[in-house]
DNA sequence: TCGCAGAGTTGGAACGATCCAACCAGCCCG
DNA sequence: CGGGCTGGTTGGATCGTTCCAACTCTGCGA
């Protein structure tokens, strides 16, 4: 379907300036500065827009105000379809609340060998203004040269190595952890063991600090509450069996993950016990298989993300602040104790 | 961020143009119509392009061309997150594949009351050409509109309402549940049963149906060995225990989603059985929870999807063709019966 | 010798909006 | 009564590219 069927003739603006009887600037001070333009006038331009069913061609706007109005959003094959995996919701909320800020996003592919050829090839043809960068990690290329270019930009994640720059938003794992950790000695479970990724990963490190933080006061014997796991189920539940043994069948486990908690359950399970009635388990991401198997997990505040990431990228430059927000504790029955069953 | 950091000026196809001693028009026929150019002249533009790191105006195409190379992929927060949801996979392979075609995408939110507002709105700013559209269901009016505006686009999932039309790709869910029932009947399981979604979805019926071609020739009492549910887990988990029972401890469960799947497996557990090794049981969609759950299930080819999308939307008119793709089968150790334990 | 075809190249116009400077009328003030 | 100010409106120029028609030059056949 390449030829587009026979351009249907779109109104123009001169279209509304001979309609309403007054020249192009004037409907186009009605658009963009209505408070220049005389009450009347402005009224009989208005009514001619909707009439015609005028829309401001954004190619020509485009062009002359040498602005796009546009963002590029990478997207990753590589990571589409794991579990924990939020980018997704993350730039459906940026979609949604694009509209309020006048602009709209562009979606682009990262290149295998040039991380950073993608955003030149947006940025060179003035596709786009700028970016929503996701996935920040330790050594990303790509906010040094976004700064170093003058690229208007926000990050999803925290800019671990350049502690400097404010411009992102992020989940406060911490503070959820944290919370985590309070729900479940609240609910009664005596101990809250911590199954975590191997030191050294930002976020890895972050969670786990937020369960440290929760715990601080008890006198928990921290060192023998702890194991680590990378991100695969079958390691994650041998070494959730690993803190079984040294829990003597009773307390809770906090994971810095969904699959670190699928694993965790698995090994309740196995060990002859059941999440929730004996055992307390609590996720992170509250993904699809969270919700689908009753574990307890914390939920990305994504809405409010994308909230922030615009106002941080059209905000005012000195009022802008980074954004750490707290995601909410979803209880479900791997950390409720009274299990109340399902017909 | 609202000021864009001092305009370092791009080099325009002037610059380039000036500086290889020629004129605008032989540039911009060095990067449309090369044929056109004599080689030496070719060679010298494209050099000065390289020099000058040139790369042609989009928006400026765009106003001239009147047309923009670009195509609107509708996004709904409702869906992301739920187990099943390929979409996101589907964009993304759509994205990796756009800069073949020379497109881009551009993501927008349907509005709550009217559902076409989002596919008006992007249109009359010239913002994109067409659509690539999702989701498709009975009663859609979608479709009709976008045919009845000349408006090119192109469907994932069959146009169920309007059999005329033949500008879509789907996955073919009949063939792959054929597929699945084939695998299980090789493995041994004796008796293949199907807990599908209630009667009157079209994807759910053809599922259906690729059961039943499955079991053809063979002499199974097909009314007795089906369970319905709505795409609900506990739903789901009744629903499959109510056919255990009267598969008598043996045999394997086809389902039509991974969440009536993951309802079947737990209802075989809950049985006092294993999946795998007593009952078969496979799924549909491979989401991240089957990965997780080694459960089997049909994986959509979405990268086939997305390439044949393109060629829809932008292949020659006559030479286009429905595409009805394949599932393959991912075989884990729900449908294995010589279960290979993990360390 | 001239006309013609075709390859290669060129400049003017256009796409549809905004920026900018100038214009006009009315009013107030000196 | 003239000049400056202000609210409202206007037309020309411009953004960077492609479309289009016309131009030049060379070679060739009549």
């Amino acid at each position: 379907m390449s030829a587009t069927k026979a351009a249907r003739e779109r109104a123009t603006i001169v279209d509304v300036a001979r309609a309403a009887g007054v020249s192009r600037q004037t409907v186009s001070n009605v658009l963009n500065r209505p408070e220049l333009v005389a009450a009347p006038t402005r009224d009989r331009v208005r009514q001619e827009i909707v009439r015609l069913g005028f829309a401001p061609n954004v190619a020509a706007q485009q062009l002359r105000r040498r602005r796009a109005s546009a963002y590029g959003f990478e997207v990753n094959p590589s990571l589409v379809g794991k579990m924990g995996h939020i980018l997704d919701g993350f730039l459906v909320e940026l979609t949604t609340t694009a509209p309020g800020h006048q602009s709209h996003l562009v979606t682009f592919t990262a290149d295998r060998d040039d991380v950073l050829a993608g955003y030149r090839q947006l940025l060179g043809t003035g596709l786009v203004d700028g970016f929503i960068v996701g996935d920040t990690r330790y050594g990303d290329p790509r906010p040094a040269w976004l700064v170093e270019s003058g690229v208007p930009f926000v990050a999803f994640g925290r800019i671990w190595d350049l502690p400097a720059l404010d411009q992102w938003v992020d989940v406060d794992g911490r503070a959820g952890m944290r919370t985590a950790v309070e729900h479940l000695l609240a609910e009664g479970y005596g101990s809250v063991a911590f199954l975590g990724w191997p030191v050294g990963s930002p976020a890895g490190d972050d969670r786990r600090q937020g369960w440290l933080d929760g715990l601080a006061g008890s006198t928990a014997d921290t060192p023998s509450l702890v194991e680590e796991s990378v991100q695969d189920l079958n390691r994650a539940t041998c070494a959730a069996a690993r803190l079984l043994e040294r829990m003597g069948g009773a307390g809770a486990i906090l994971c810095a993950s969904d699959l670190l908690a699928l694993g965790a359950m698995r090994a309740v399970r196995a060990a002859g016990l059941e999440p929730g009635s004996d055992i307390g388990v609590v996720g992170m991401d509250d993904s699809d298989v969270a919700e689908a198997l009753e574990l307890t997990s914390l939920r990305q505040p994504l809405r409010e993300a994308a909230v922030a990431a615009w106002r941080i990228l059209h905000g005012d430059p000195k009022g802008r602040a980074p954004a750490l927000l707290a995601p909410t504790l979803i209880i479900r029955n791997s950390s409720t104790r009274s299990q109340e069953k399902k017909p």
